[in-house]
DNA sequence: AGACGATTGTTGTCGTCAACAACAATCTTC
DNA sequence: GAAGATTGTTGTTGACGACAACAATCGTCT
């Protein structure tokens, strides 16, 4: 996108009310530039976007993604130790556990040793569900690769291992 | 944070309801590992916090920072030009000047070529604001590359540099 | 000149998300 | 057993992206 054509006039820093038409690229962003928060704020906005499109078909969001990963991984989890682990605030899991239980795809069972928390696991439809999630979200980091290219998402990755 | 400390018993995966403490570094994070979009989410949280705190002093938030940055270089924008350049919502961007307006660091002068849009500039007051604001951007940027070395802040640049 | 469509700023709604605060039930510890 | 901490839950607040509608204004076509 952005196709550049930026083919108007040359002058720029027009006083004050003078108005030309602008195209958004040939704006510059000056000290923006060489802020990691801009960029990586930008990037994740379109890998977010990027992955809710092409998991529309399953309707699963990142974050409900996350959630059921982790808890197909490590079936048995309290809220709390999801939370703790994927960084969500409990209060906010609570509906993303609402809503993922309602579809069917895990279950809140009533811990015995601690009968205050609940062991999360996966229903039979969730397992099978999961690996279909998976496979599109595999296309989905496969778009990221197109975007900025093999070698660049692995170093990513390897920049960014701390975070995880 | 997250001090280690995992001597936490060796067994895992305990059946259903058995529940035993458990850190939130020793939950597998399985498919998680090699997604982007997980690190790069987590990345931008660490980020945005950080910022959040190092500017805490002035109370400017990143977008807001973004905004006053983007004029500073280009007096004299429609809040349409603003918008575009940054991705921003038009809709949103009205709250965030206002906001900013508010506090006089900038001005909407009716321009008068074109009646409908805004040529939005710094106010004197808003000039010397935004160069301390970005000696604390600065230091900011110095976090991060105490986080991740110096060599990996500027390599994720150059990977980044298409979304800006 | 006049009409029609597009643009600009604005207001409003909706849903996601992080950050808190409060609460009942339950556990842990003394 | 009492006091304090933890777990899940409900609720509120505020930042943010997406969308729809609207009045004022511009540009263009005829």
């Amino acid at each position: 996108m952005t196709a550049s054509a930026a083919q108007t006039s040359p002058r720029k820093r027009t006083g004050n009310g003078a108005a030309r038409r602008i195209d958004a690229d040939e704006i510059g962003l000056d000290g923006l530039i060489g802020h990691a928060g801009y960029a990586v704020r930008r990037f994740q906005i379109w890998i977010f976007q990027d992955f809710i499109k092409t998991l529309r078909e399953v309707d699963i969001r990142p974050t409900q993604y996350s959630v059921l990963t982790v808890i197909g991984a490590n079936p048995g989890l309290s809220q709390m130790a999801v939370a703790k682990r994927l960084g969500i605030e409990r209060a906010r899991l609570v509906h993303l556990l609402d809503s993922l239980e309602e579809r069917k795809l895990l279950k809140r069972v009533k811990s015995k040793s601690d009968r205050r928390s609940h062991a999360l696991h996966l229903t039979a439809q969730g397992e099978t569900a999961l690996a279909g999630f998976k496979r599109l979200a595999a296309e989905h980091e496969r778009h990221i690769e197109e975007k900025i290219g093999k070698a660049n998402r692995e170093r990513l990755l390897q920049i960014l291992a701390g975070f995880t």
